[in-house]
RNA sequence: AGGCCUAUGGUGUAAUUGGCAACACUCCAGUUUUUGGUACUGGCAUUUCAGGUUCGAGUCCUGGUGGGCCUGCCA
């Protein structure tokens, strides 16, 4: 379980699920809590599951209980190994850990049982028709459906049927297995909805023993009862199937079918899922951007995968605290992606060693500095954090700074370098622009600066006779000419400009929304330490942003990725 | 013969269940600062509408309106 000290303020309103959780213990009806988290592994988990996955997890810890992690591998068509893997590799990351990891496939054999107790009590029925009968004949939303020619075939016809889909005499789609509920429900979802379809595709788990897979409403609220869950917490889609989920687990107990040492059955509650501007969280759209080549993979530093959010650079402390600090309802929401921002740079502001990076290098030379000299001043790892230390910085002669921190006769807004003006080098020293050298085109391509001594570590200088002590108004990043190091540095901004990115016009997808620059990858010189820092370790570029080493470099040299710029609130003369 | 859910600042959530509408983010204006970062201070609402009950309504009642979801052999 996660440091939630930390990274979850107490002041927090304690919202409806928690509030529904804590009557139930009140009232008796549940005396413990028992949640899971249930993925299908068809995909990588995204931001979205993890409002999911700190609800499941959230909710037991609140009060010492347990959560699964159950794979919902019911579509074997859809699902891989491999996603079972990367599935679990995320939620460890978050910091979470289960009780149980289990399997829907775990339980095909006490379904079957089931499903067979509920023929022989008439309240199943396998169906011929086709799919396109079966929704032709299920109505619409005022209209009632009409029975099946098959709902009231003898049971006796529909347990051998079913033995036979089993034992894999039917061809794929040709029968389906069908609860006997209410053909005229205002309900779709009660229509007689399918229990089993038959599918002979191979699945990761049972291999080929089984032809008929159960469907998400049979398998789930079942799986849900046998591991003893007490809270089915899920998102608002499965609100109108709660009525069917509790059928299930009504008829079963009428006719004395339940799981061992389990009392009750389990109860869903539903939240709304949370939304963030300049997001997408659609399985099927993510896929689409991978397939379509519009991003680099599942893990590409723009996507809201948590691989994809894990290799930008973001904690997983920051995503829990983002969606503590959400909150949970009903309500159709879109939240600012500011706010995800902002507990981002929270955590990122006291973990994140600084380090000095130009991006944009421009000359600068100290005429005052002797050829060939060298000066090491110790740098502040860390100003919110002491006990992070300092590292060295090499100083001398040529230097590199920001190309932007330099303007020829700025006004008194801009607050670094311009003719005749001091500005300090951070750590270093103070210095003064006395020069700016132009190529033939009118580009700046140096300056001629001297230093003050007396500013050693670029601390202010003693007061003058009369008392006063001049001050400076900018510090600036800087590094030393000949031992910077060569990195590559990946700037990234929204992939979707729009703040909706599924609202499109017509005739339009999301695609069209894509920012075409939302990566720019420039070389950068970088100060030595950096190129001895670890991938995942989060840094900031004093003066940029927050960024993290990548785990492979380019060409020999080190990629930082950008994680989140820092906020910048001026208006820069 | 449609059903279910939902409505509180720009955004996301609160409101001890009938008692001064609160917190966070954004934005704006300042203070501090060896990062134009951080930190700190201040500012930003007729609670969807119309009636009603009440000393008192975001909360209760009546009637509207807006938004979301549902007709897979997906989950």
């Amino acid at each position: 379980m996660p440091d939630t000290d930390a990274s979850q303020p107490t002041h927090l309103p304690v919202h409806f699920v928690a509030q529904a959780i804590d009557e139930d213990l009140a009232s008796g009806r549940f005396d413990q809590v028992v949640t899971r988290f249930p993925p299908e592994p068809n995909g990588f988990l995204h931001i979205g599951h993890a409002k999911a996955i700190c609800i499941d997890f959230g909710m037991a810890q609140r009060h010492g209980g347990k959560t699964n992690l159950r794979m919902d591998d019911t579509n074997p068509a859809k699902e891989e190994q491999a996603f079972i893997d990367a599935i679990q590799e995320d939620v460890r990351w978050l910091g979470f850990d289960w009780d149980a990891l289990t399997y829907a496939s775990d339980t095909f054999d006490q379904l079957y049982g089931w499903a067979c107790a509920l023929i022989k009590a008439g309240h199943a029925y396998v169906d011929d028709q086709t799919a396109e009968q079966i929704r032709a004949n299920r109505g619409d939303l005022n209209v009632a459906g009409t029975a099946s020619p098959f709902r009231d075939r003898p049971v006796e016809e529909s347990l051998d049927l079913f033995a036979r889909m089993k034992a894999g005499e039917f061809e794929d789609g040709s029968r389906v297995l069908r609860a006997k509920i209410d053909m005229a429900s205002p309900n779709m979802v009660l229509r007689d909805p399918a229990m089993y379809r038959i599918s002979h595709a191979h699945h990761p788990r049972t291999g080929d023993t089984w032809s008929i897979y159960p469907m998400y409403d049979w398998a789930h609220g079942q799986g849900d009862w046998i591991e003893g869950v007490t809270h089915s917490l899920c998102d608002l889609s499965f609100e109108i199937h709660r009525p069917l989920y509790e059928w299930f687990i009504t008829r079963l107990t009428e006719i004395g079918e339940r799981p061992a040492g389990v009392d009750h059955g389990p109860r869903q509650i539903e939240f709304a899922r949370g939304n963030i501007t300049h997001l997408i969280t659609s399985k099927r759209k993510l896929k689409h951007l991978v397939d379509g080549g519009h991003v680099e993979g599942w893990d590409d530093p723009r996507m809201p995968t948590l691989s994809g959010m894990r290799r930008r650079g973001y904690t997983p402390e920051a995503i829990v605290r983002f969606w503590t600090e959400a909150g949970v309802a009903k309500r159709e929401n879109n939240i600012e992606h500011a706010k995800l921002e902002n507990v981002l740079r929270s955590d990122l502001n006291a973990k994140a060693q600084r380090r000095m990076a130009v991006l944009d290098p421009i000359k600068v030379t100290i005429t005052n500095y002797p050829e060939g000299q060298t000066e090491v001043f110790p740098a502040q790892n860390n100003p919110e954090n002491e006990a992070d230390g300092t590292r060295d910085v090499v100083f001398g002669r040529n230097l590199l700074i920001e190309r932007g921190d330099y303007k020829p006769n700025a006004n008194r807004k801009f607050f670094r370098l311009t003719e005749g003006r001091e500005v300090r080098l951070r750590w270093a020293y103070w210095i003064k622009c006395n020069e700016a050298i132009t190529d033939a085109d009118g580009n700046v391509t140096e300056l001629l600066c001297t230093y003050d001594p007396e500013t050693r570590g670029g601390d202010n200088p003693p007061p003058d006779a009369e008392g006063k002590v001049r001050k400076v108004k900018g510090t600036i990043h800087w590094v030393q000419a000949e031992t910077a190091v060569d990195a590559q540095v990946r700037l990234y901004e929204h992939l979707f400009e729009a703040e909706n990115p599924e609202d499109v016009p017509e005739g339009q997808t999301f695609l069209d929304h894509l920012n075409p620059d939302s990566v720019t990858v420039v070389p950068a010189k970088v100060e030595p330490a950096l190129a001895q820092d670890h991938p995942g370790v989060p840094l900031q570029f004093e003066r940029h942003a927050y960024f993290v080493r990548d785990a492979e470099d380019s060409d020999g040299t080190p990629v930082f990725n950008r994680t989140v710029t820092l906020r910048d609130t001026s208006r820069k003369g």
